[in-house]
DNA sequence: GTTAAAATATGACAAAAATCATATTTAGGA
DNA sequence: TCCTAAATATGATTTTTGTCATATTTTAAC
């Protein structure tokens, strides 16, 4: 469904939601092994995100990446956009053209109804709304 | 969630599910149109599915691929799980391996259920299940 | 038994995804 | 003003997946 990358790009999005601010950057190398991905893939999806803005950083000395109170308040749609093609999420789960709710294919009924709700989701929840979940011990973060 | 491969597989089975039987075969060159997959890609999946014993052929001329009653009465996951990996079907949405129903990641509770309604369909449905289903235009098949 | 039509076995090739490596740029602190 | 610590840009390498090609085996029909 995700893409490698962007489980990778969701878990680290999640955990700077958690352990970074503006005033606190949290540095490539103290991330990766928290959230289980390897250092250089890592950076290079970090890097990635900051280039399309949906997450923030900083250069040089004291630097790092962190999501500004503006970043918060994206979703977790438009950091899984970045990486993977959002069409290839919407399409059928046999991936055949001619299939809709007027012309199910027989696996159409199993999934179509939750893999809407779950895209609708991503795309309405922000950050900080599951910043909260997990703060409130709702759902929680073994990355 | 499945790989190409698998979406080919069950459109493959499906389609002789519905033009075959024991005394009429489909050639590989005869179905490669209908279902929308490379000859050659759908020979070699074939030959796989065969091997496995998910579905029946028969050499020379005059043969072809079929569907015996008995495979009939197996189940699409059967089919797919010679291609791909049932665990990774199985897995969180994040690939997170402590990610469980008591301590949900944050994407959890959005996919599991359907997912696993999902795995069962796949599981206990038949073949002759979906047959049915189509035959009685429930479902389509616009392979 | 010869021929031809089919699946089978095998592996080569291509494309995409995942992973790793490194030179460059930027900026904070001595 | 240097030095150093960080992200950035770029691209090389590896692995996986998808695709194509072909020689071999089997079997029906004549």
């Amino acid at each position: 469904m995700l893409s490698n990358s962007s489980k990778y790009a969701v878990k680290a999005v999640l955990y700077l939601a958690m352990n970074s601010n503006k005033d606190k950057r949290v540095m490539v190398k103290d991330m990766a092994q928290p959230i289980n991905v390897p250092q250089a893939y890592i950076a290079k999806l970090l890097q990635e995100l900051s280039r399309s803005g949906v997450i923030s950083s900083i250069k040089g000395p004291r630097g790092g990446f962190y999501l500004s109170e503006k970043d918060r308040n994206r979703t977790l749609m438009d950091v899984i956009s970045v990486i993977d093609d959002e069409n290839k999420l919407n399409s059928c789960v046999l991936s055949l053209e001619k299939c809709n709710a007027n012309k199910p294919c027989p696996l159409h009924n199993l999934v179509s109804p939750t893999m809407t709700t779950f895209l609708k989701s991503l795309r309405e929840t922000t950050i900080e709304d599951f910043s909260n979940q997990i703060r409130q011990g709702l759902v929680f973060l073994p990355l």
